[in-house]
DNA sequence: TACTGGATTCACT
DNA sequence: GTGAATCCAGTAA
C-alpha cells in the first residue's frame, strides 16, 4: 500500500477533500479510514479568511497538519492544502481499523460508533492535539492510498453538500461513522 | 488588559 | 430539542 506524499496536498483544496475520502490516516497503533471531509478555504466562515498567527500555518504550508481547539474542550483535525493557494480540509470522521482498544481508551467509551464519528470524537481518538499542530504529513501521522471497505461496498457513494459558497462537505453516504449530526441539521439525511 | 464567541460534544428533558 | 462545559485566538480599547 502506498502513502501519500505531500504533493497530494499541493491541489486545490476542494480535490483534496474528495480524494481523502477513503484513504487511510495513520497515528501510531491507530489506523482510520477517512468517511467524512470538510473544505475550508478563503471563505469568511474559515479561520483561513484572514492571516493571523493561528490561521498562518495555512498561507505557509501545504501537506501538514493543523490542530485547533474547539469549544475550549475538543480538538478538530485539518490538512493544509494547496501550493500556491490556500485552505485546509477538515477530518469529520474516520472508520475505525485498527487500534480500536486504544481509541477505546481515549474515548472512554466501548460504543464503536461514538469512537470516531465526528472531528472533536476522531481527534481525541487518535491522540490528535496541539502537539501535531504545524507538523508535515509522513512520520508521526501518514496517510495510505484509497482503500474500500468491503462492508461498505466495493466504491462507495460519495455525497456533497455545500455549506457556504466556499465551504464543501464529502461523505460516504451509506457509511454508518460520518457524522450524522450536522448533516441531519442541514436535511441531507 | 478585558471581553467575546466558536469548524463540538454530551447529558438531560 | 436545549443548554452547559471550557479556554484560547482574535479583537477592541
Amino acid at each position: 500500500m502506498t502513502n501519500l506524499d505531500i504533493d497530494f496536498f499541493a491541489r486545490d483544496t476542494i480535490t483534496v477533500a474528495q480524494d481523502l475520502i477513503g484513504t487511510t490516516i495513520i497515528v501510531g497503533k491507530c489506523h482510520g479510514r477517512i468517511v467524512e471531509t470538510e473544505a475550508y478555504t478563503t471563505d469568511a466562515a474559515s479561520h483561513a479568511a484572514k492571516l493571523t498567527r493561528r490561521s498562518a500555518l495555512m498561507y505557509e504550508t501545504f501537506g501538514h497538519i493543523y490542530v485547533y481547539l474547539s469549544y475550549g474542550m475538543y480538538y478538530c483535525s485539518n490538512f493544509t492544502c494547496e501550493r500556491d493557494g490556500i485552505g485546509a480540509v477538515l477530518i469529520r470522521a474516520v472508520e475505525p481499523i485498527r487500534g480500536l482498544e486504544e481509541m477505546r481508551q481515549r474515548r472512554r467509551t466501548d460504543e464503536i460508533n461514538k469512537l470516531t464519528s465526528g472531528p472533536g470524537r476522531f481527534s481525541q481518538a487518535f491522540g490528535l492535539d496541539l502537539r501535531f499542530n504545524g507538523k508535515p504529513i509522513g512520520r508521526q501521522l501518514k496517510l495510505r492510498e484509497r482503500l474500500y471497505s468491503p462492508q461498505i461496498s466495493a466504491s462507495p457513494r460519495i455525497g456533497i453538500t455545500k455549506a457556504t459558497e466556499l465551504e464543501w462537505r464529502f461523505f460516504e453516504t451509506d457509511n454508518p461513522f460520518v457524522s450524522r449530526a450536522k448533516l441531519i441539521k442541514s436535511g441531507q439525511l
